[in-house]
DNA sequence: ATAGCTCACATACATGGCGTATGTCAATCG
DNA sequence: CGATTGACATACGCCATGTATGTGAGCTAT
């Protein structure tokens, strides 16, 4: 019975190192995270690593995948939870991703080394689901003349790069709570920018 | 004659070795430069590296700080060539900002491998110059009351994420000159938003 | 059922980099 | 002019990554 006890196996241990890996990376950083901890972490050894990954960097891509797929749910569930405008919406999936990005985990590993060990985002497999959702959000509210007709992908990479930064500031911050609500009222303020008429 | 020979000979090796590092880092990233190899191809050892910046982090910083006071320095004077209202030198200065991050010593350096070695941008010592005028010129925008009254340094982290990430959006892209373009124009266009009237 | 193969993972080894402790020689100072 | 400082080189230890090799548990075919 169960002729796939060894899928079953490998991706049980595939996920333990990615668990291990999140907690790893967020803890120490990429560089300082040591493979051979990491692994006995969960009763293993280097080896199942690289047999499962290639590389340190193959699990930090695979951390990032999840992480990166936990975000966009998040911010996809916080906006439809709201169910406002498209609009609305989208701003309020930007402020969710800039929440998001409060998390130390997210803040270590996807917005301080995944760039810098695996380069642009947007060029990541995951194709980083939040700039997909922020870009096809702009394009429909462009189509319905809501927004100017600003290039979409463009006006998405702003968006998100306004939200990442954002967050960068305000896990560094004295006062997380108060900058939090600053930031969030500057992002809409400036989100305004991109609409055809004024909010009333 | 001469008596601060050995000052000289300091400041020289210095200059030597952060120019060395601006190229290795800039070409294979902060992780991957061998500190020898770095050393040796100025005719020094690491001895002179770990006596002079104590250790490869304090290198990355002096090259983080050099590039940081370039960056401003041009951004500046982009916008005083323009010389057109302080609103219009911001955005000179944002867009100046996106350019300069096209250079890919910029890029890799001062954008990837600096957040994720010495940490978030705005705790450096040399402050993110950027940072600083970007929010000096939006708080008098405020005060003239053509900005709404946002949080100066929220609006500020926000605007320079957006340029920091379409840098490294067009730096990646296929089509570089035309991506520059739409970026510029989105940049606008979203930094209008900040206005308290829509410009004629 | 079992012989044989596959494959997930462990073990062992080679390479190379960082940081530090120690040495050396020229420049300064009394 | 001898002593001291300090800038830099040399030498060493430690540790981490990646790879080559070993091993034993599962799948497969007769």
């Amino acid at each position: 019975m169960a002729p796939g006890k060894r899928a079953e196996m490998m991706e049980e241990t595939r996920a333990k190192l990615i668990a291990a890996g999140r907690k790893a990376f967020a803890e120490q950083g990429y560089a300082a995270a040591s493979m051979d901890e990491l692994t006995a972490s969960v009763g293993l050894t280097r080896g199942a690593l690289y047999h499962n990954f290639g590389d340190k960097k193959g699990l930090l891509q695979a951390v990032v995948n999840q992480l990166d797929g936990e975000i966009a749910a998040e911010a996809k569930e916080a906006a439809s939870r709201l169910g406002g405008s498209v609009w609305e919406s989208l701003m309020a999936e930007g402020i969710a991703y800039i929440e998001m990005a409060l998390k130390p985990e997210v803040q270590r590993i996807v917005l301080l080394d995944g760039p810098a060990v695996l380069g642009d985002p947007s060029q990541w497999p995951s194709q980083n689901v939040c700039l997909q959702t922020t870009t096809a959000a702009l394009e429909r509210l462009i189509a319905e003349g809501l927004v100017k007709p600003v290039d979409a992908v463009a006006a998405a990479r702003l968006l998100n790069g306004a939200a990442f930064n954002a967050a960068l500031w305000i896990a560094a911050s004295d006062d997380p709570e108060a900058d939090l609500k600053k930031a969030i009222e500057a992002f809409k303020v400036l989100g305004e920018g991109l609409l055809t008429r004024p909010p009333t």
